[in-house]
DNA sequence: CGTGCGATGTATCGGTCCGATACATCGCGG
DNA sequence: CCGCGATGTATCGGACCGATACATCGCACG
């Protein structure tokens, strides 16, 4: 996951460590609380042993200024090699069945914009049924269980149930919004999903911004 | 975690691995996917090493019967200790800020039955605050970041914010049921929350159903 | 003027939990 | 009688987290 994640951030631009968790708690923050230190050097590190990402020189163009007065600290930065784009389209390929669970797909949506229309739609088909199959071993435990369970338990069934049917529909909006609308960055719902007076979504095109 | 909910689970009645998993996964089923033995194994064994717990005989009374025709192949049942009571007790009244992530509130809710109402309050206050910061957060990348994220990311975003919102409604009325309606352990909610056509309510009492 | 503090930045360690896998028994339907 | 799905115990490698350590930078406050 964690792989993924920095595979496709880093297509955008070179980044170093905090930068990056940065980048991923930004992107991701919705689905999970911030990638730790604990998980992202160690990644960091196996991706550069597999050859995916490469050190990049810190100074970007001027490096004859200041050259080594304070001796130039710290500061990784890293970027993508070819076989990290390689490895990132592998992965998106694949889109196995783990892909389906929470944080799995939570992820692969953020990248959506850099997988292709088939891939997104069978994913999140996948995703829909996997969440409806939560969703009927919850009404069946409301049904069938329901007087082994005490009250507390039940209502975090009952909560959980309704979040279910929720991302259900959500999902289905946007598969329909994907299927035949042709939608092919900007799922745009909105209409029917909840209001939101919006922010006149720029034409679909990439629109990165490069840090200066 | 684990612990935690393996005490919890103990204190109903004595089981053995494959029960024991079975009724988390119905008990947790709303919050997390089903525990894996590769984690239940080990933590049985850990929280008997620690005292908490310990191996039950298999036959209930009739020991006589059927000595050792086929010998007693596997089935380890394991019931709480006394010292398990306490550490579970212990693990209640620290209840700290690890227990607003989702899945430690989650499994901390569970057994909220277990738990008094002061305690319930503390957690319930607890993880409201936790939820209303990622709201913000959301809400601040949506209004400020908006321009540097695609369409599918803020579209991630939007349905992890409606999420937020959702659940901190859950909670704010779950802690007004606990406040003043002295609802020891039916916050019955239902009224307000979203329709449901129900199943119909059995009255708000306990209605616990020990395994004979 | 200095000093301390919050943001930036890299890094490791122990521990929890997952997913795959292996293996054995039981009851039942074909 | 045989296979297959449910029951049941168990291990291993790997992903990820939380705490912790440590160093630098800029700036606000005394």
């Amino acid at each position: 996951m964690l792989e993924f994640a920095i595979l496709g951030l880093l297509q955008e631009s070179p980044m170093h460590g905090y930068e990056l968790r940065k980048e991923l708690t930004a992107k991701l923050g919705a689905i999970r609380a911030a990638i730790s230190y604990g998980s992202l050097y160690p990644t960091l590190r196996r991706l550069q042993a597999a050859g995916w990402i490469t050190e990049a020189a810190e100074t970007p163009a001027t490096a004859e200024e200041v050259p080594a007065l304070t001796s130039r600290r710290g500061r990784v930065v890293y970027k993508i090699t070819a076989e990290g784009k390689e490895r990132f389209a592998q992965l998106i390929a694949q889109a196995g069945p783990e892909t389906y669970d929470d944080t799995g797909f939570g992820v692969h949506f953020a990248f959506f914009a850099r997988t292709d229309q088939a891939t997104r739609l069978r994913i999140l088909e996948g995703r829909r049924r996997k969440i409806e199959e939560r969703r009927e071993g919850l009404r069946d435990v409301l049904g069938r269980a329901a007087e082994r369970l005490d009250a507390y338990t039940l209502e975090l069934q009952r909560h959980g149930l309704d979040a279910c049917e929720r991302e259900v529909r959500w999902l289905e909006e946007l598969i329909a919004n994907e299927r035949s609308g042709r939608a092919p960055t900007a799922p745009h719902l909105g209409s029917a999903g909840g209001r939101r007076e919006d922010n006149s979504p720029p034409p679909p095109g990439e629109t990165r911004k490069e840090r200066p």
